[in-house]
DNA sequence: GTGTTTGCAAAGTGTTTGCAATTTA
DNA sequence: TAAATTGCAAACACTTTGCAAACAC
């Protein structure tokens, strides 16, 4: 996802949130490179190789309000670490196990099919496909 | 999964592991009932409930063992708790939002195809598709 | 001006660890 | 009896929260 900034000012409006320095700075840092996996320590670090100063509080409530506004949305592939997505269309995620990086499967290249129906009393509400990779131990 | 007692001390020898008190009684928690899901605090409280003496700590350490002799898979599924499941074939998973709650999906109803290649350098670890569903709304 | 947001430090949750006492092999 | 395991409490990683000062509208 990318914005402009006064497509994100909107955007933020939308979500019933001020636009504040710290939301902006974070939003540029979070969306101005097209599709992209953050979490909360890595966007500390960015802030502040970018000058930005935000505390991490304000990092965490801001990438939950990013989500609970569909501006993100959540991966869980880790019991550990909270990772967010910029991409919100279908589709799904290699996760590399060694680096705990997250990488796009486009929708197209991998389909999930015969969906059970969802047990009674329940919908689905999303389907993940997390295609869990590692390196491989060097070869002679 | 479920184990015989026997089979159950034999499993833990080949793990090198050695056979303790908590270990059967977690283990017999654990995998007396085919295949289920758990996690620590679950498994603290069904102790509990079965006046079984055991450590919370030892709780933890006996399920990342039995994950790493291949007695339980992790599934990862909430950012907060790690869920183990007995079931190791291949199969997938609803997860209960609403509950926190696991449920294994049989292999064969779900397919996955197009299974893109892995990134240069890394190899397949494991597919897994978690189907979230949630408790519908009621309706009128 | 009023309501929202920020930052700090403190608290919270889930998990791991150091170490003396206990148990297993 | 040597090595492994347990339980406790303390430490840990990550995340959330209470509240006064700062800011948006």
């Amino acid at each position: 996802m990318t914005y402009s900034p006064d497509e994100f000012r909107e955007r933020l409006r939308e979500a019933g949130l001020s636009v504040t320095a710290q939301r902006l700075a974070l939003g540029r840092l979070i969306f101005s490179d097209g599709d992209r996996h953050v979490n909360a320590e890595q966007l500390r670090a960015e802030a502040a190789a970018a000058r930005v100063k935000v505390s991490l509080a304000t990092i965490y409530n801001t990438l939950r309000q990013f989500a609970a506004a569909d501006m993100l949305r959540e991966v869980a592939v880790d019991a550990g670490r909270s990772y967010f997505d910029t991409n919100l269309t279908e589709h799904h995620h290699f996760f590399h196990e060694d680096e705990g990086r997250l990488e796009d499967i486009p929708a197209d290249s991998l389909t999930v099919s015969g969906l059970p129906v969802a047990p009674d009393g329940t919908g689905i509400h999303r389907v993940d496909v997390i295609v869990r990779v590692r390196t491989n131990s060097s070869e002679i």
